[in-house]
DNA sequence: ACTTGGCACTCGGGAACACAGAGTGCTAGA
DNA sequence: TCTAGCACTCTGTGTTCCCGAGTGCCAAGT
């Protein structure tokens, strides 16, 4: 049904059609791409790719322009990620190696990312619940409140002021913050309901209700942020990129967490550490029609913390996108490994 | 030069303008705004305006479009900041009560802001220096890295891993802490470089180097973070409002932390609880030509900690977006305060 | 069985043009 | 000082026309 020729002649029409945003006419590939034969020939191929569904014109007697489905198979089929030139990547390492906490990793790299692919840039928090517990602190503030400090391996710090139910005093605030390191230091996320438990039994009677306030909130924060924090960077670009129509929609989207984390999350479920290409009505979200997403997850080694991509026109040029994406992700990794 | 009448009609412009974005001419205004005159006299008041510079006509015979300084004019003396209605105050104090810590306070903040009024709503995070210490603490990771963290009063938590230049035993880790809370718990931030200044010397002289390496990243923390953290949200009111022309150019600006923050504080030295109001041309800043700034700062009592507002077309609606602003501010400072 | 050249057809987009309507400035009169 | 009337000047819109890019199809060539 599609033969060789055909998938060369649609690469040749993705190719084109995403560097002039034209529709691409049968004559200027022929004569572009040197494909030895005549534009009459590419007519009748183009026939049969739109009969498939890969192409469409946007009126008659206009140029052809991908569809959404032209444009999966060009990825899935025709398409090689584009490394990134040495350059970029020493640009991507001294810029990232610059961070001094994990707000500033985040930041830097949502930028660095608009940047590199001239779009718009999405970056996740790194999850909490496959994190682990590094420290929890509890800092008495006045007789009847203290604040309470989670940090966890990845640097990422969370407070919450606790008002108790009685007087407490600070000598038993700090044997409690002994207890709860003893208990949960090094734990993973996930594993501290469980852990926590029995707490308020090993302790002094009189200390329970104080103990309960405290591991509510604890155990509160834990779920709340699991719905996590995304950052976006780059809205600008959307404005050059001939996009005009649907730009408020986008905008909407982005500024929706959740949403983005629908879009960002959708496809991490087999292999995290995989490239996900969304191609426009595959999103399933209306106004983002005529856009795709490029995103993969990052975080050291197996563990994947969160996921990291970007958005942009479905007529991008997905080799450089998915080059830029995988190679950011990685670095991020390492930096996030390191520290 | 400018009896009440033609101030009448310059209001009568600015407000038929604001809400129907047209050109205004003689006739419709005449009729709309009962001003009890003659088509032909508005015309001649309306040609004085022009002449001062207040209105202007895109081309002849359009009708007329207030200049900058006719919206100056109309902000200054010409309107009065418009309060909100009772369910708008509840909506606002619903809404930011339910903030857990002092990120969820700001991003509540600048979301209701632009909700609110349907524009770009900015929130700059309170200043380091204006506020107090609260807590520090150090906390050991490994023997030879420990996390420096810095609570304020304001809820705000700094943190930062420090590689010490030799192996140093907790205790005197513990020791150290103490020695910190009780010098500077309590103290503005800004005394905190005057206040450690002795400590090395106040120390065993074997602990020295590893005082020395912490202090220099405590500092550094300070001054650091004293350009501050921006954020903004409403990015696709823009799109919503008539823009189109320099869109691009106003979303670079919004990710462009150092301008951003030009634009809330420019105006902030004389009296900053006041509402500052920057219009089109007043920006100074290429590419915000045709925006428009409506900012305050926010914070308990007299120590104001920073500044939000709103950003929108020259074109709109001062007298309720002032209102929004301010009472904005003021729930914030209340929540800030309360906690 | 493909490929190719030729040819008629279709449509979008730009240029030229006319025209209605809104709005103005000016002048003379109340 | 205000008002009414009037001539004038624009913009925006609709119409028409035409060019050209691009197509689909057919018949001939390899």
């Amino acid at each position: 049904m599609l033969d060789d020729r055909k998938l060369a002649v649609l690469r040749a029409i993705v190719e084109d059609y995403v560097s002039t945003n034209e529709p691409v006419g049968s004559k200027a590939l022929a004569e572009r791409h040197n494909l030895k034969v005549s534009p009459a020939t590419v007519r009748n191929d183009m026939a049969a790719l739109e009969e498939e569904g890969y192409i469409t014109q946007p009126h008659t007697s206009a140029g052809r322009v991908p569809t959404d489905k032209g444009y999966r198979l060009f990825v899935d089929r025709l398409s090689q990620i584009k490394p990134l030139s040495g350059a970029e990547r020493r640009a991507i390492e001294t810029f990232l190696a610059g961070a001094v906490d994990l707000d500033d990793v985040v930041t830097r790299t949502v930028r660095l990312l608009a940047q590199l692919t001239r779009q718009v840039a999405v970056v996740q928090y790194p999850t909490l619940t496959r994190s682990t517990v590094r420290h929890v602190e509890l800092v008495p503030l006045t007789e009847r409140r203290v604040m309470l400090v989670l940090i966890t391996n990845t640097g990422r710090v969370e407070q919450r002021v606790i008002e108790l139910p009685e007087v407490v005093e600070d000598t038993r605030i700090a044997h409690l913050r002994a207890v709860l390191n003893s208990c949960l230091d090094g734990c993973g996320l996930g594993n501290v309901p469980d852990l926590v438990a029995d707490l308020p039994e090993r302790l002094p009677a009189e200390d329970r209700p104080a103990v309960a306030t405290i591991l509510s909130v604890l155990l509160e924060t834990l779920v709340e942020r699991h719905d996590e924090k995304i950052v976006f960077a780059g809205a600008a670009n959307l404005a050059g990129a001939g996009f005009s129509v649907g730009l408020r929609d986008v905008l909407e989207a982005l500024e929706e967490q959740v949403v983005l984390m629908r879009l960002l999350g959708e496809t991490s479920t087999d292999t995290p550490s995989a490239l996900t290409v969304r191609i426009g009505s595959e999103n399933a979200y209306t106004g983002l029609r005529g856009t795709s997403i490029v995103a993969t997850g990052y975080g050291s080694g197996d563990n994947q913390l969160a996921r990291l991509g970007v958005l942009g026109p479905t007529r991008m040029d997905y080799p450089v996108t998915m080059g830029a994406v995988r190679a950011v992700a990685r670095y991020v990794s390492q930096i996030l490994a390191a520290s």
